[in-house]
DNA sequence: TGACATGGCTAACATCGTTAGCCATAATGG
DNA sequence: CCATTATGGCTAACGATGTTAGCCATGTCA
């Protein structure tokens, strides 16, 4: 669960690493209610449950009136998003300061694992389709993200990192690997990669150049509304 | 696009490739137009857009017709990552036979990162949620999987570079690296990791295992309807 | 020629997110 | 103390979506 605003013991900051980000916007106590009820359905009956009328029932009242308290169902989306973000940060900063039994990086893979495969549901929703980038609060992405550059010193390789470890996040829980996988060899193997990868220096590559790689121009993907304050 | 059953030049097979699976089940002309004009939709006017009254309307047609010939909306979008599958094995495995300037792995990566930014709605369809793994064509997954493993001569490396891939390609997709980034340099760095780590012994680790980390006990996800036959 | 399969159509339904507009109660201010 | 306003519920309804039921024209073929 998260502890909005609630200070954590103040473990000293690793060299590199991010002091946690101001508190979300404040919430109110019905919006509060409804996104934890949000939350409850989403990861106790899949995200086709995740109705307003079937967030208004578990709250007791009618979906229409869910509108007193957010603009709608894409504002109820984001504020699971910032919850998400939260609890993946927290798991995070904290499996680096735990004296976990592995290296560091190793320690952070498997938090993160961890940490996706308990909330598999409030994880596809927060981590698939376009993000809603200007509606989080400030700081928060940057902060959640931050234990993968304290891991590998390098912002390329943090990023390719995260990239590896949501892949196969994302891929453990939508079972896309084939049957019979053997799928902690396959955390190893990346672990392994990158574990060897982060002790070497950055530039020993040639000068690759991804240019021929582009974009299809102007490919819609779904327009998403902008975030709104409690009504 | 894709070309159903139409013998390519035969090239002769790398070590360890698997050849080009049968051709799908077959498609009626009509079923064939669906799917095409779906694509269509889909990739100029995103996901939003592809509407079973918007697909009608584009074969001139009405949509309570279009059941004459798909049994429902999930079967198109079966259709449609049929056709996504081959696609990407086709790109996957002519990146492994054209003497590109780089390493395998390389051209590999390469190749995949193309193949996703020129049809990045597709892509995102074919590769986001559970996968209907029973409703494929028999071997479609084995052979589009396979330049994997060539590259990387070992299954579990084959599955981690894979998810590297995918956790770029999806990411960069869905803008969710910090404005800004270098996301050549985060390629990059990936492809020296695992360059790097394939040509090492595949057992220098301590035998780490992942057994603390499990799923969430019976989280739902969106029911998938089987495939039902052409109708 | 008649039976049947093919492939269109309209009408309609359930479910979804959402809006309009009403009303009771609580809070507030002259 | 009462009037006014804000809060937060409600019903009715709308438009979009996937989908089904049932009708009918046309072509195929025994």
């Amino acid at each position: 669960m998260m502890t909005t605003g609630t200070a954590a013991p103040p473990a000293p900051l690793l060299p590199g690493e991010l002091d946690r980000p101001a508190a979300p916007p404040t919430r109110t106590k019905r919006v509060t209610e409804a996104v934890a009820a949000a939350r409850r359905i989403l990861e106790e009956e899949g995200p086709n449950a995740l109705t307003m009328r079937r967030l208004a029932d578990e709250m007791g009242i009618r979906a229409p009136s869910l509108y007193k308290h957010l603009s709608g169902k894409a504002d109820l989306e984001l504020l699971l998003i910032e919850d998400a973000l939260f609890d993946a940060g927290e798991a995070t900063h904290r499996a680096l300061h735990d004296p976990g039994p592995h290296s560091p990086l190793l320690n952070l893979l498997v938090a993160y694992r961890a940490f996706a495969m308990t909330r598999p549901n409030l994880y596809r929703l927060a981590t698939s389709g376009p993000l809603v980038r200007q509606s989080l609060p400030e700081g928060l992405e940057d902060w959640a993200g931050n234990p993968w550059f304290v891991v590998t010193g390098d912002s390329s390789l943090a990023q390719a990192l995260w990239s590896l470890a949501h892949g196969m996040v994302i891929l453990e829980l939508d079972d896309r690997y084939p049957p019979g996988s053997d799928l902690d060899a396959t955390w190893r193997a990346g672990a392994v990669a990158f574990e060897r990868g982060a002790a070497v220096s950055e530039r020993s590559v040639d000068e690759f150049v991804w240019s021929t790689v582009t974009r299809a121009p102007s490919s819609p993907q779904d327009p998403v509304a902008p975030r709104l304050s409690d009504g």
